[in-house]
DNA sequence: GTTGCGTCCTGGACGC
DNA sequence: TGCGTCCAGGACGCAA
């Protein structure tokens, strides 16, 4: 489930394998949450940015190439003839076979994008959450988007914002972290994680000054440790490279529902709220 | 306007 | 072994 650690390390393997590359073809899935990948066909990529859970690979005539990977997206590159990446494509025409790749690719190659100089950006979508869309360069046809919260390494992203944000709502401080209002990136990996590190309770729907900037500096914390571990493969993601990230070496709390709370032994505990599996320590986390 | 629930979607885990 | 059921969760639609 890519989050923002996740779509981080994957931009920054991919920014220098598809900057300047020339896509003279595309095809994608029927759907309407795939197709928009070929209006992509006829322009050149400039640049490789990621704007809270969402990629922006900016076009040369001034659009963007929006990607969101949902929860089990990868964006790979494959050279051309890779078995992988199912050689070239056939025909190309977008909303052929449902769910099959160009050639007979991977049967969940969701959409491809085929360079000049024959290598080809493919996105594998199994559970087909993900989406794409084109759009101008300042963002207004994905209102979504443009009203993401500040970016948490943003300067504009301060303990007075959080508290500010989360004071004018009556909804779950973790409920909050997920709409990506209060800052954005945060899916429900790090809302645990950093309500964990921060002593939140997820289910409150009031925090304090001081708890606020607990919890800012916890959602700093851990999203730049995420990223310095390359990401938090549980099962699907993978960067642009095909590797598993490792901080799944690194969660004190997320999944580990019963387990001992490394700081202070008490059994962590798992319950849903507002749909969501959450973890927390009852000891460490009160409300 | 805010809040919370249901839906989409598919593979894996689990029970029988 | 095979079948059915449940679970995971980001974004969005809808009802209260």
């Amino acid at each position: 489930m890519p989050e923002l650690p996740e779509v981080e390390t994957i931009r920054r393997g991919l920014a220098p394998l598809v900057t300047g590359a020339v896509v003279v073809d595309a095809g994608s899935h029927p759907s309407a949450k795939f197709s928009p990948a070929v209006e992509a066909v006829g322009t050149a990529i400039e640049s490789v940015d990621r704007r809270g859970k969402y990629l922006l690979l900016g076009l040369d005539d001034g659009r963007r190439l929006v990607v969101h990977l949902g929860m089990t997206g990868q964006l790979r590159v494959v050279e051309a003839g890779d078995p992988a990446g199912g050689g070239a494509p056939a025909g190309g025409e977008a909303g052929g076979d449902p769910g099959a790749g160009p050639d007979g690719g991977d049967p969940h190659d969701r959409a491809w994008w085929r360079f000049a100089d024959g290598r080809q950006l493919r996105f594998r979508d199994v559970r087909r959450f993900g989406r794409i869309a084109v759009v101008d360069r300042d963002l207004s046809g994905l209102p979504t988007l443009a009203a993401l919260g500040p970016e948490p390494f943003d300067p504009a992203f301060t303990p007075e914002h959080l508290w500010a944000r989360l004071r004018a709502s009556r909804a779950r401080i973790k409920t909050q972290l997920l709409s990506q209002r209060p800052v954005a990136g945060v899916g429900n990996i790090y809302a645990d994680e950093a309500l964990w590190l921060a002593g939140g309770h997820p289910a409150a729907r009031r925090l304090g000054r001081p708890g606020a900037t607990r919890l800012h500096a916890a959602i700093v914390e851990v999203l730049a440790s995420a990223i310095d571990h390359g990401g938090t493969t549980l099962r699907d993601y993978r960067t642009a490279l095909g590797d598993v990230g490792g901080n799944q070496l690194h969660l004190r709390c997320y999944g580990r529902g019963g387990e001992p709370c490394e700081r202070c032994g008490t059994e962590l505990r798992r319950a849903v709220y507002d749909g969501r599996g959450t973890t927390w320590c009852p000891r460490c986390q009160r409300r």
